[in-house]
DNA sequence: ATATAAACCAAATGGAAATTGGTATCCAAC
DNA sequence: GTTGGATACCAATTTCCATTTGGTTTATAT
């Protein structure tokens, strides 16, 4: 599968040839470097044998290649996926509450200071959705959409990335105990007054309320969550 | 920018024919329905006749819109992303500092409750380490380290791997500008004595302090960088 | 006034074509 | 018989362009 390298020996000069031009040239941003084609004939030497000392270079780290990508100076970017699986399987529902309650109220304080009138809109429209549920499947449907919503509010795609994260974790962990009554929420269910409190304080821009609406709410939902258990 | 609903006055014919007709049409899987040219010409309205009914179904949150997309039943998925790559293209520095700034304080506040000896150790150990750097590079290794040893403390796996992705797209995002000077730190650098203020609190196990201390930290690291620039 | 038709726009999609690193084959040279 | 070069081919990826789609504007007619 694999040709060790000691198992060719290219000229070490085409190497250091290949290293000189390569320190000359000025690369674009990415670091990425000309095709093979090219570079075998800016060089004066066939593919193969430039493939010899890339491979080289690429056995020392200096660059990387991929199919279809094209061949760059550096170290090969990590592969970035905060596998969520993973995370799931090592976290636990008490876990996701106390992480909630640590990002949840700071992201509301943020949307408190930057949510559109738009952004209010859908906010008391999930409420609104919220309490004409039929079920709590429906119920949920809205409830994550809400904390969803003033997410995006934040206006900051990095923290509404992680917040994403965080809920994906959130479904994973809490799958299989999913609430499958057939029976709705009740009218007075704490989590209305709770979430209306939340949209009221960002729509006055209220910050700390805001972030004070949705600690409370958030505790709220963890006594009700340990009771259970 | 927005027309309120009640501005036009739609036939109620048409929406609950519209009702009708989509209840009775089998939806492909993602629930996507006939683009609106062919929905008017099938339902014998004109097009503006349909879009407003459409705005009432969808200000009921029955269906969601997209341009180039199409319109589908249900409500708006949630496009989760936890590619790192991704998220770093669509982030920038300003935006990863105010993610740190909600973050880190919190989490600072959590490991003030938990952190162990051994953790307390560590950091301990960063500082001085961070404290004898000779280059910059280094430095920010053991600032890098010590951040993440005080998540850790938090004993907060979820909270962890947040801190991890956060601190991966911030990698990411700071690629390229990272600072080369050979000149080390300065003996009285700002976050000598900030680091300092963060630990003591910790150990002191008071967590409003370490809390305060992590976002007076943060929002100086945040104050020098929008000076660069 | 209101509704309709038509045209236009920008976002998004889809697919063909071109590009690119990787691999196999054939052939000449020594 | 081994080595190296040219060529063709493969699959992953990108690039480009036409098309589609919801949203908006304009002109026309009733």
């Amino acid at each position: 599968m694999l040709t060790p390298p000691s198992d060719t020996h290219p000229e070490k000069g085409i190497v250091t040839q290949l290293r000189g031009y390569l320190a000359q040239l000025d690369l674009p941003e990415d670091g990425r470097l000309p095709p093979e084609r090219e570079l075998s004939a800016a060089l004066g030497v066939s593919r193969t044998e430039l493939r010899k000392a890339l491979d080289v270079l690429e056995a020392e780290g200096q660059l990387w290649r991929h199919v279809g990508k094209g061949t760059f100076m550096g170290s090969r970017p990590l592969d970035t996926f905060a596998d969520i699986a993973a995370l799931a399987r090592r976290s636990n529902p008490a876990e996701v509450m106390r992480a909630r309650i640590v990002m949840e109220p700071e992201i509301a304080r943020a949307a408190a200071f930057t949510a559109t009138p738009a952004d209010i809109a859908e906010m008391r429209m999930c409420l609104a959705r919220s309490r004409q549920a039929e079920t709590w499947r429906q119920y949920e449907t809205w409830d994550t959409r809400l904390h969803r919503t003033i997410a995006e509010a934040s206006q900051n795609t990095l923290l509404l990335g992680l917040f994403d994260t965080l809920n994906a974790v959130r479904r994973a962990v809490t799958w299989g105990r999913l609430r499958t009554d057939p029976v709705k929420p009740h009218a007075d269910h704490h989590s209305f007054a709770e979430h209306e409190a939340i949209v009221e304080a960002i729509e006055h821009r209220d910050i700390a309320a805001a972030a004070a609406a949705m600690r409370t709410h958030l505790q709220t939902v963890e006594r009700k969550l340990l009771d259970r258990q």
